[in-house]
DNA sequence: GGCCTGCTTCCACTCAGTGGAAGGATTGGC
DNA sequence: GCCAATCCTTCCACTGAGTGGAAGCAGGCC
């Protein structure tokens, strides 16, 4: 129209397409978050000018703008990463000091695995889960888990979306997912073996409320060589239990 | 103005401002929200309905309002807070074993103490800090180490923002702040008595980056009666020693 | 059933927000 | 030291996104 090319999203959906840019925790120039927020220069400074102001953002002495301390205050607010994740620290800990590999602790959030927690033994298997990230569930052990015990229509979802085959280990068919699903609620256990990362398995298992409802999942990521190990599947399950027991679940 | 009166905050204010009613962590119904952030009934139904769209507040099936999953996504991403509670985890914890009272990591932002980290011991003295609290530095621990450490600039913005005095024992005029800030950096130690919380003390030691720049402080709180037990004082400036060569200070 | 409280939706009104362009600042190469 | 390239900052003519009071709806309580 007149005068250029008018974004047609809200200011808040401005704003948040900004958040959104520094999903990844980079440190970000001027330019670099325009891009990715797909706003013009002038209307970028201005949107991140009013998040530095608040304090959401920071712009550094070399100009770049990062995640400020007012959102990490924020966030840390919320409550259910909170809860669980107090909870389940001391849990993890163990798992960690039985295994020295990664231990995780995942919640379900639409069509993906948001990570709570993370602990890594030293000589861990290189992953790309971390704190605050959001991987797929079809493609990740915490993932099938909460997959298995969340409704039809997120699975039908998941479908839907077409879920990608990362390796040729990742499940991505009707009958192979409902399958595995299938086993992990008769078992209680989720096994991996290079589903989304090369070298490396994971064992999965739910972590229930009070009401007997899956609420997160732990897992532990290792060494592809470690596979035969009995540890982790016991480790994982006596966790997932504790946990739960914490949250007040009575089998 | 016709129509009614219009609010003169831009719209990322208005939002930032509706953000700001969270800071406690409380859920919040929308007439609560909306009386913090002084907005009206229809305006702040929008508004939150933005902020849930894109994931940084949720709404319960009660109607009550909370933080969501992406604004602790994004804050686990804040770069200074995520590297300093990394580092100082192993530490901060051998001071919780060695003490079993509270232990803490701030930093300093603005006229603020933002609380990084705490760890409590069960049967700590009952405290107002919080992980993710702010609390002004003359009145804290952290805070008096932290302000011994900044810039002259910042010790007049205290003094001209009118400290308050929440107990007898705060300072809050010019000479007796000059001559504690004066101790500390003298000793490398701050101690104080019922400055914020009654039946407390607490013993605070500045933490160092690899310039030498004091960039957080490490403290504990215990119950007063404790006061003369030495390993506080001791542990408290190991602790903030090893996180300071953890993070690349060399005396 | 009526009343009270809180929430949702509507819409006439208005100025906040827009983004291209110009100019400034910085950096790197010659 | 100069010039070019790149990035950032600021301006402003233009326009439709955002506003909030009021009406209606929903739910709870007496």
């Amino acid at each position: 129209m007149a005068g250029g090319a008018r974004d047609d999203r809200s200011v808040a959906d401005k704003l948040f397409a900004i958040a959104d840019a520094f999903q990844g925790g980079d440190e970000l120039t001027l330019s670099e978050v325009a891009a990715r927020a797909g706003l013009p220069l002038s209307t970028a400074h201005r949107l991140l000018a009013e998040w530095v102001e608040w304090g959401g953002l920071a712009r550094g002495d070399d100009g770049r703008y990062r995640v400020g301390l007012k959102l990490w205050r924020l966030g840390v607010r919320q409550p259910t990463a909170r809860r669980l994740r107090a909870i389940a620290r001391p849990y993890l800990e163990d798992l960690l000091d039985a295994t020295r590999e990664h231990v995780h602790l995942a919640v379900r959030d639409g069509l993906g695995a948001i990570y709570l927690e993370r602990l890594s033994g030293a000589d861990a298997v290189p992953v790309i889960s971390d704190v605050g990230s959001r991987l797929p569930l079809h493609a990740t052990g915490v993932g099938l888990v909460l997959l298995a015990y969340s409704t039809p229509d997120v699975f039908d979802e998941v479908l839907a979306a077409g879920p990608r085959k990362y390796l040729p280990n990742t499940l991505t068919t009707e009958p192979e997912l409902r399958a595995r699903l299938a086993g992990i609620r008769a078992t209680g256990l989720s096994t991996s073996v290079e589903a989304l990362t090369r070298g490396a398995f994971s064992v999965a298992a739910p972590v229930r409320d009070a009401t007997g409802a899956v609420v997160a999942a732990v897992s532990i990521i290792a060494h592809v060589e470690r596979l035969a190990e009995p540890q982790f599947a016991l480790g994982v399950r006596m966790a997932a239990r504790g946990i739960s027991a914490a949250l007040g679940w009575r089998p």
